[in-house]
RNA sequence: UGGGCUGUCGCCAAGCGGCAAGGCAACGGGUUUUGAUCCCGUCAUACGCAGGUUCAAAUCCUGCCAGCCCAGCCA
């Protein structure tokens, strides 16, 4: 952020000059993704960038499916990417486009290249082309098919579109140079021969443009005029730029340019697509939207907010620094939003039966607790007390181990929240010598008030009645690789966290039977969780992120 | 001496020749019926390193060093 409290970047900056010098009017950004993965992320960043930019701008941003590649893609990810990108809350401008409506038009302007002697079809096959290409520091020799005529090249296109060579037959080379330190200069292909169907184009087509090729045409034919990508592509710009500056319509000083920024990293994640679909297709996951996935779809399973979401993006910043960052700021961008946002209740995940020896039998209080300590117009619930009742295996020992220590234990007394002051007397232990009910005593004279006496209760726990609570599972995840960093080339499959997913069964006060999935609720002193989208009936909650927790002892 | 980028606090990140923003973390303290929230305070004589230009350099110049990316008919 800057001083006027607005986030800023060198797009930004570049934008404002653009805006200034009159290169445009008003600004255009698209989205571009390729169909062949669920988004992540860091392709929030880029959405939250390109969708953000226009919007501050007042100008537009397109959803492009950049589908180029027949063989990769699939219809079932144009659905989900469109459903995570509806959930972030974008709307794109206009219809979604799609790189494989622009089919015919990239045709043509392979035939102004090859008319400008600027392209040629090349029989090498892709061994021979990559020894011909040379090394990084080695330059290519140029193709023995570089010299075709124009007319002749014509008509080879044309019969490569007419589908009348093989597959890895042959393929569309730009025609550029074969010494340049840019490999992607090298008389980069631009068109391949491919027989599968494609999902927009169906059998329309035997040829396909490549990235390259396709991707700043279809800039320009959208009136693009910031291209952001991330900084892979920092050597493709030559031929981005190359390609433009070749075809009479885009040719002019107000054509699309690219802009590269670093991707988004993130500790003890990974946020490769390919990746991810290993993670997916070797079940090491439960599917795209595994909680513990960084993909949209996982992280709104698991209960993150698009406003939590937009805010991390924000508060992580674009630059061209390669980064990994902390986890926290993620974390911390969802409670942020969460403590604002979600209703809370009371849940015990790991059940211990608590009797209040001296409360009468068979009594049941209805006692009211407020939904959120500090918006009192979220109003107030119904909880319930009487002489049996759950709180949590760690809230409870049988001495008091540290003098910091501010929860149950025998002759130390503890509020129940919302509720009574207790004070353990005795407790139950199982064969295995584990506690099983602890025994205790209620001060009836403080419910909602301190102690007459002037006795400080500086422990709050938190419980739920037996007789009324719901059972409920929880789904406690922690992070889904033990190292922050992967390293290149390591078995990112050894490295993932055996206890990165723990199921607990406890209860839940009754409040909670009508929750509904995705909602996040905070339950007291445990954390944020939200009902499992993919499980409508039984109480299923997913542990979103816990609270804060500064105490050490 | 292939080329393209990047190096500012533990992690992000502004800064574009005039006296090093901000966020996260951390650390003190206050409030609190969530060890939460909230509040208040502390936290880079220093910008990868070394020289140089200048009254003045994180910002300009030179030379090093480190990291990332490029040799798909992937994007």
């Amino acid at each position: 952020m800057n001083k006027n409290n607005t986030y800023t970047n060198f797009i930004r900056n570049q934008i404002d000059i653009d805006l200034e010098q009159k290169l445009h009017t008003s600004i255009q950004t698209r989205f571009p993704p390729e169909p062949n993965g669920y988004l992540h992320i860091g392709h929030a960043k880029s959405i939250f960038l390109n969708f953000g930019l226009a919007k501050d701008y007042k100008g537009r941003c397109n959803l492009r499916f950049d589908d180029t590649n027949p063989t990769k893609e699939d219809i079932k990810f144009i659905d989900a990417i469109k459903e995570d990108i509806k959930w972030l809350g974008f709307l794109w401008d206009g219809n979604i486009k799609y790189s494989s409506h622009y089919f015919k038009q990239f045709y043509e302007y392979a035939t102004e290249l090859i008319n400008k002697n600027l392209a040629y079809v090349c029989f090498l096959d892709s061994d021979e082309i990559r020894t011909y290409r040379g090394t990084l520091k080695k330059v290519g020799k140029d193709s023995p098919y570089r010299n075709t005529s124009i007319e002749k090249n014509l008509e080879l296109l044309a019969k490569m579109k007419a589908g009348k060579f093989l597959e890895g037959e042959c393929v569309l080379r730009g025609k550029i140079d074969m010494r340049s330190s840019f490999m992607c200069m090298r008389d980069p292909t631009l068109y391949r021969i491919r027989f599968d169907k494609h999902h927009q184009t169906k059998n329309q087509w035997y040829i396909y443009p490549m990235y390259d090729f396709a991707h700043c045409i279809s800039d320009a034919i959208e009136g693009v005029t910031h291209s952001l990508c991330t900084l892979e592509f920092q050597d493709n710009r030559r031929l981005y730029d190359w390609i433009l500056e070749n075809l009479d319509d885009f040719n002019k000083p107000n054509r699309p340019h690219q802009y590269e920024f670093s991707r988004l990293n993130l500790e003890y994640t990974v946020m490769s697509k390919r990746k991810l679909q290993i993670l997916v297709e070797n079940k090491l996951v439960s599917g795209w939207d595994d909680p513990r996935m960084p993909t949209i779809s996982g992280l709104r399973r698991r209960g993150y907010t698009k406003v939590a979401i937009r805010e991390f993006t924000n508060r992580v910043g674009i630059s061209k620094v390669d980064n990994i960052t902390d986890m926290k700021i993620l974390e911390v961008a969802i409670r942020d939003n969460l403590n604002i946002v979600a209703p809370r209740t009371m849940g015990v995940i790991d059940p211990i039966r608590v009797i209040i020896e001296n409360y009468p039998e068979g009594k049941l209080e209805t006692l009211q607790a407020p939904i959120h300590p500090q918006n009192k117009t979220m109003g107030k619930r119904n909880i319930f007390f009487s002489r049996e009742l759950y709180i949590d295996k760690a809230d409870f020992k049988e001495i008091v181990p540290n003098k910091k220590f501010r929860r149950l234990a025998i002759n130390k007394e503890v509020r129940l929240r919302s509720a009574y002051v207790i004070n353990a007397t005795t407790f139950d232990t199982d064969l295995s010598g584990n506690i099983t009910t602890v025994y205790a005593t209620y001060d009836s004279d403080t419910l909602g008030k301190n102690p007459k006496d002037g006795r400080k209760i500086k422990g709050v726990i938190h419980f739920v009645e037996a007789s009324k609570a719901l059972k409920a599972e929880f789904r406690l995840y922690d992070r889904l690789f033990i190292l922050k960093k992967l390293g290149k080339n390591n078995n990112f499959e050894q490295l993932l966290n055996k206890q990165s997913l723990i199921t607990n069964h406890g209860m839940v006060e009754p409040s909670m039977a009508n929750s509904k999935p995705e909602l996040a609720y905070q339950f007291e002193r445990e954390g944020y969780f939200c009902r499992d989208n993919q499980s409508s009936n039984k109480l299923i909650f997913n542990k979103t992120i816990g609270l804060h927790n500064a105490w050490k002892g």
